[in-house]
DNA sequence: TGCATTATTGGTCATTTAACCAATTACGCC
DNA sequence: GGCGTAATTGGTTAAATGACCAATAATGCA
C-alpha cells in the first residue's frame, strides 16, 4: 500500500496536472504566457466557446494557482500565477518533442522494410 | 476562433498532461523515476488496486510516451520513456512549491490580523 | 434610476473516466 | 498436454467532466 505522505504528494501533483489537462486550458495558459494578461471576453472571442465555459476554465486554472486574476471595473484580467509556469511548459515541450522523435523513428523503421 | 495549428498544438500538449493527471499515474512515474523499472505485479502490490486497474494506467502512460515496456517471459517491465520526464517533474515540483509558498503567505496574512 | 456590459453561478445533459470482476491471452514448467 | 502465474481486454457501473443556456451579480454610464 502507498504511504500517506506519498499518496498526498501524488494527489497534490495530479491536481495541478488535472488543471492543465484540457486543450482549452493549455491554450489559455500558452496565450497569456506569450502575450500577457487577457480578460474573459477577449479569451471568449479567441476561443469561440460560451463565456460561462471560458470562465469555468479560468476558475480551474486559478484554483490550481496557475493563473491569478485582477479586477478592473467590470472586467477581470487573468495573468500567470508565477514565473515557474514557463519552465514547466518548456519541460512539457521537450517531452512532446521526444515523443515526436520516437514516433518518427518508428514510422521510418516501418517504411524501410 | 483558434487557428488549426494552435488547436492541434494545444491538443497534443493536453494529451500528455491528461495521461499524467491521475494520482496513481503520478505515483507510478515517480516511483519508476526514483527506483528504476517495475513490473505490473510489483506495482499492483505497492498500489493496492486491482491488477487490471494498474495495467490500464500503465497503458495510458505508455500511449502518451511517458513509459515504455519490455517483456521478459510473462512479466512486463515498465520504465521511463525518456530522460526529459525528469526535467518535467522538476518543473512540476517547483510549480507546487510556488503554490505552497503563496498559500502559506495567505494563511500567515489571515493569522496576523 | 434604468440600461448595457462583463463575469460568475445554477441547472441540465452527454461524454469520459476509472473502478472492479470475469474472461482471455501468453508464457514457463511439470 | 495440463497447470500456475502474469498481464491484458471485455463488460458494467458510479462518478467526474465539460458543454450550453438561463439567471444572477457587479460595475459604469446616460
Amino acid at each position: 500500500m502507498i504511504e500517506d505522505t506519498d499518496r498526498l504528494r501524488a494527489e497534490a501533483r495530479a491536481e495541478i496536472l488535472k488543471a492543465l489537462a484540457h486543450p482549452t486550458r493549455v491554450y489559455i495558459v500558452d496565450l497569456i504566457q506569450r502575450e500577457g494578461p487577457y480578460c474573459v471576453c477577449q479569451l471568449t472571442e479567441r476561443i469561440g466557446a460560451d463565456t460561462s465555459t471560458v470562465s469555468r476554465h479560468l476558475t480551474v486554472l486559478k484554483s490550481a494557482g496557475i493563473l491569478k486574476d485582477r479586477k478592473e471595473g467590470t472586467t477581470v484580467y487573468y495573468s500567470l500565477g508565477c514565473d515557474c509556469i514557463n519552465d514547466f511548459m518548456t519541460g512539457l515541450e521537450s517531452l512532446l518533442r521526444a515523443r515526436h522523435l520516437r514516433d518518427t523513428r518508428r514510422f521510418d523503421a516501418v517504411i524501410q522494410r
